[in-house]
DNA sequence: AGTTCTATTTGTCATGGACAAAACAAGATA
DNA sequence: TATCTTGTTTTGTCCATGACAAATAGAACT
């Protein structure tokens, strides 16, 4: 159970030079050499970058992280949650889901989403099941509950019914026409996913480009499109400052007239949005802004 | 249009390390330095990191391809196929899948897409027309006819189709169990997808991870569901050696009852497969794989 | 309490050297 | 002719260290 530097990279999403430069500053990771002097990680430093990585995707900074036992980090991450009143009261099937997860009943699982969303209708599964699913199962995952494979296939669990439930919303010629994306280095598809559910349900016509389209592309496929706004979704993990360039250099090669939305759970940008750019900080914003958006081109633009 | 190393990084695939000692060696990339002696490259280079990365994955040697022209090395790219006689002959309704694509039509796309596949059936549509138009669309791009985003819309429109045919496929309790994913680095999830859909197809339960999953955690996956095969999908870009390596520790990870199959068009592994490991060149493979398996295992294992 | 300024923290980039693994070429052997 | 062995070239990854800007925290000040 051991790994070079490469795969380390690979599976923590730490660049090679942070890793080596943690190593000399705070002296962790600290890893063995083999016969050429390169660096060879054990199984417990890998698990604990993971850790560290996932909660520097939620504010924390390193220099703090690094010297506290696992432990400490584990209890971090499951305190700090700022809802979880909220959420215990509303998850009466959530647990229940989480349980077949964690059994691997995967096609229960399926059938327990397609279920509730059958029962609650598209927008209310979207808020009230999928989030606080999506938050319950990362928050477990970094409580060392669930294994990776676990979360892979709710993830795609989840995907399934998801794109089951947006095939069938019927897609008149309605507008807005909205395109989705996110922007390189993005490869998180399922908040895109979530974020298309609810701008159908609106009735605007969506139509999705996958994940980390290049921005020439995106203003490309706007303008081949004639989308009337750009939606782009960020998971915590994605770079604040990759994420405000990529805006800026995407509002510039946006035609004036289309819109520019970005979803992020990071609040760190919601300091300073770059000009042109709506920052929605939830999946509930959509709602208003596709409303503000129509009341302004109500005129049959 | 000029961007950092780390951009170059994102957009070709390629290392710093390797953009650097190309520069080095080579001569090219030579990229512009900034205030800060920073390089800075042109778009245009980028471009041709991307050809060229691109001709790579089908086996040409850097050493040649570096010095010469953009011109040549498309020329090289649309020449060297083998198979175009007969692909020509097989696509009558692949070119106008492919004006559709060009002409940004893309609810008629999948239109077209979804009807190939009901007057076809699933099987002929994978092999007859999503594999052929899989590498009329990397063509056509590397011969610069099409977009990234168009890319993308292509693929997220197949995705779509194949998805919801998968779905319609009856599920009972058959045998065998295949388990499927890609291994981390392997972010091409459509080669996956036709995959599964001709295992689906032949009865076969299938149940996927999505892309990336960790070898560890595939081994887990495949204890936990109880998998008779798990199957592995390479794209041509997926480095050699890591496919090998990941092969041969998964094999060791892995119950010696349950099969390993790789599908790869790379044909490099062909050579040395490690033990264990079914080699699948070819998605037509899987009929007959399956068929091997299933009198192996007919005694009612 | 809010704002400006300074100090610290942190990630990324550069350089140049080293080396193994893969690919290739050539010669030897069956 | 085809297959195997062996030497050579090509190629990617890794290492160490130094430098610096951007982000953040903390302090001083209005």
């Amino acid at each position: 159970m051991l790994a070079g530097i490469s795969a380390v990279e690979r599976d923590t999403g730490l660049s090679k030079d942070t890793l080596r430069m943690w190593e000399r500053r705070y002296g962790f990771p600290d890893p063995q050499r083999d016969s050429l002097g390169e660096r060879v990680y054990a199984a417990a430093q890998v698990e604990k970058l993971r850790v560290i990585k996932r909660l520097m995707d939620r504010g924390m900074r390193p220099g703090k992280l690094m010297r506290q036992p696992l432990e400490d980090l584990l209890a971090l991450g499951s305190g700090s949650g700022d809802g979880d009143a909220a959420e215990r009261v509303l998850a009466p099937e959530m647990h229940a889901m989480l349980a077949l997860l964690r059994s691997h009943r995967v096609s229960d699982l399926r059938r327990a989403l397609a279920q509730a969303l059958a029962r609650q209708g598209l927008g209310r599964f979207v808020t009230a099941i999928a989030v606080p699913l999506n938050r319950a199962v990362g928050e477990a995952w970094m409580r060392g509950e669930l294994a990776v494979f676990e979360e892979h296939l709710y993830s795609e669990s989840l995907q399934i019914v998801l794109r089951a439930a947006i095939a069938a919303v019927p897609q008149d010629a309605s507008s807005p026409r909205v395109l989705l994306t996110t922007l390189p280095g993005e490869q998180h598809g399922l908040g895109l996913l979530l974020a298309e559910a609810l701008l159908a349900l609106e009735g605007a016509q969506c139509l999705s480009l996958g994940v980390e389209t290049p921005v020439a592309d995106i203003a490309s496929a706007a303008a081949a499109q004639s989308a009337d706004i750009v939606a782009l979704s960020f998971s915590g993990a994605y770079p604040v400052q990759q994420m405000s360039t990529g805006l800026g250099e995407l509002r510039a090669h946006l035609d004036k007239g289309i819109a520019l939305w970005a979803g992020s759970a990071a609040g760190a940008l919601g300091r300073r949005p770059p000009q042109g750019v709506l920052v929605l900080s939830d999946l509930g914003a959509i709602h208003a802004a596709l409303a503000d958006w129509r009341a302004l081109h109500a005129n049959g633009d």
